[in-house]
DNA sequence: ATATTCCCCTGGAAGC
DNA sequence: TGCTTCCAGGGGAATA
C-alpha cells in the first residue's frame, strides 16, 4: 500500500523549513562551501558555488512554489529544492558527514549548514544577479502562489475553459499554480467533492470556489501544523518535523470513505503515472 | 498548442 | 532468512 509515513516536502513542510532556517542563517556570513556530489537532479556546480556564496551574508530567506530562495548581500543567491528526500541540518562544524549529507556550508558561527538529500531529487542553483525579493530567473515560468488572492476561483475557471484534461492534472501544473503536489492535490479534491478524473472544461463556477477554498485550506491547515514543529526543527538535532495533518484519501485505498454514510471504498487509480485516491461515492 | 510518458535516484515494502 | 522486484513522487525533457 502506499504508505507516507514519511511526508513529501511539498509546499507546507517547504515553507515550514524555510521559516527554520530563517534563525540560523539570516546574518550568518559563509566561510566554506563544499559538495560532495557531482550532481542532484541538476548538476551542482562547486566552483561557481564556492565563488558566489563564499564570504557572502544571508540577508534574508523566502519560499517560491517550493523552492527556497536564499538572499546573499550582494545582489546573489541561492535557489534550493529539496525534491523528494532532501532535508536541511544545523549541526557542529566537527560532526562527521553522514551517508547522504550532499552539500555542506560553513557559517561563520562555528556551525555548518547542511543539505541531505538520500535520492538527490533535489536541487542547489547559484543566482549571479538576485535582486532582492525578485524571482530567480529558473522560476519565471511558474504560476501564481496558492495562497494569494491571484489564485481565485475566476482564476481557476477561467484556465480549465477548454481543457480536456483532469483537472487534478492541471492544478498540479506549476505553470497554472504552484506548490500543489500530489498528496495536497488528492486531499484538496476529496475536500471539493471533486473527481480527479474530471475534465477541467466541466468545471462549474460553483465547483471552482469549492476546489480553490480547498487548496488553500489544506495548505493553510499543513501549514498550522508544521509550525508547532519548528521548535523541534530548532532543535538542529536532525529529527524532522512530524506534520499531523490528517489524510483523508491519500494512501487509503480499500479503507471505507470518511465522508459518505454508507462506507464506500476509497479507490486508487493511475493518473499521469501518479496515484490517485479518491471515492466514486462522494466525489463527481 | 496540449496531454501524456519517461527519467533522474534510493530505500522501504512486498513478493517469492 | 535473503534476494529480487516494485513503487513512491517533483519537475522538466521528450514524445505523441
Amino acid at each position: 500500500m502506499t504508505g507516507n509515513k514519511r511526508r513529501m516536502p511539498e509546499l507546507p513542510e517547504v515553507e515550514t523549513v524555510m521559516r527554520g532556517l530563517v534563525p540560523h542563517l539570516v546574518g550568518r556570513r559563509i566561510t566554506a562551501v563544499r559538495a560532495t556530489v557531482d550532481r542532484l537532479r541538476l548538476p551542482v556546480q562547486a566552483e561557481i558555488l564556492q565563488r558566489f556564496s563564499l564570504r557572502q551574508q544571508v540577508v534574508s530567506l523566502r519560499r517560491r512554489a517550493k523552492f527556497i530562495v536564499v538572499q546573499f548581500g550582494n545582489h546573489s543567491g541561492l535557489l534550493l529544492h529539496l525534491g523528494m528526500t532532501g532535508a536541511f541540518r544545523i549541526c557542529p562544524r566537527n560532526e562527521p558527514l553522514r551517508t547522504h549529507d550532499r552539500v555542506v556550508w560553513s557559517l561563520d558561527d562555528g556551525t555548518d549548514w547542511r543539505l541531505t538529500d538520500a535520492r538527490r531529487f533535489g536541487s542547489v542553483q547559484i543566482c549571479p544577479h538576485l535582486p532582492p525579493g525578485a524571482d530567480p530567473p529558473q522560476l519565471a515560468h511558474l504560476g501564481p502562489e496558492p495562497l494569494s488572492d491571484e489564485f481565485s476561483p475566476q482564476y481557476l475557471h477561467a484556465l480549465t475553459r477548454g481543457r480536456a484534461g483532469p483537472v487534478k492534472n492541471l492544478i498540479m501544473d506549476q505553470r497554472r499554480v504552484v506548490g500543489v503536489g500530489n498528496i495536497y492535490a488528492n486531499e484538496a479534491l476529496f475536500r471539493a467533492r471533486i473527481s480527479p478524473l474530471r475534465a477541467g472544461r466541466r468545471l462549474g463556477k460553483a465547483s471552482c470556489i469549492r476546489l480553490v477554498a480547498a487548496i488553500k485550506t489544506v495548505l493553510l491547515d499543513a501549514i498550522e501544523a508544521g509550525g508547532t514543529t519548528i521548535s523541534d526543527f530548532r532543535k538542529v538535532d536532525g529529527t524532522e518535523g512530524d506534520f499531523r495533518v490528517e489524510m483523508r484519501v491519500y494512501g487509503k485505498a480499500g479503507e471505507p470513505c470518511p465522508r459518505c454514510a454508507d462506507g464506500k471504498r476509497i479507490r486508487r487509480r493511475v493518473q499521469s503515472g501518479r496515484s490517485s485516491f479518491f471515492c466514486t461515492g462522494c466525489q463527481h
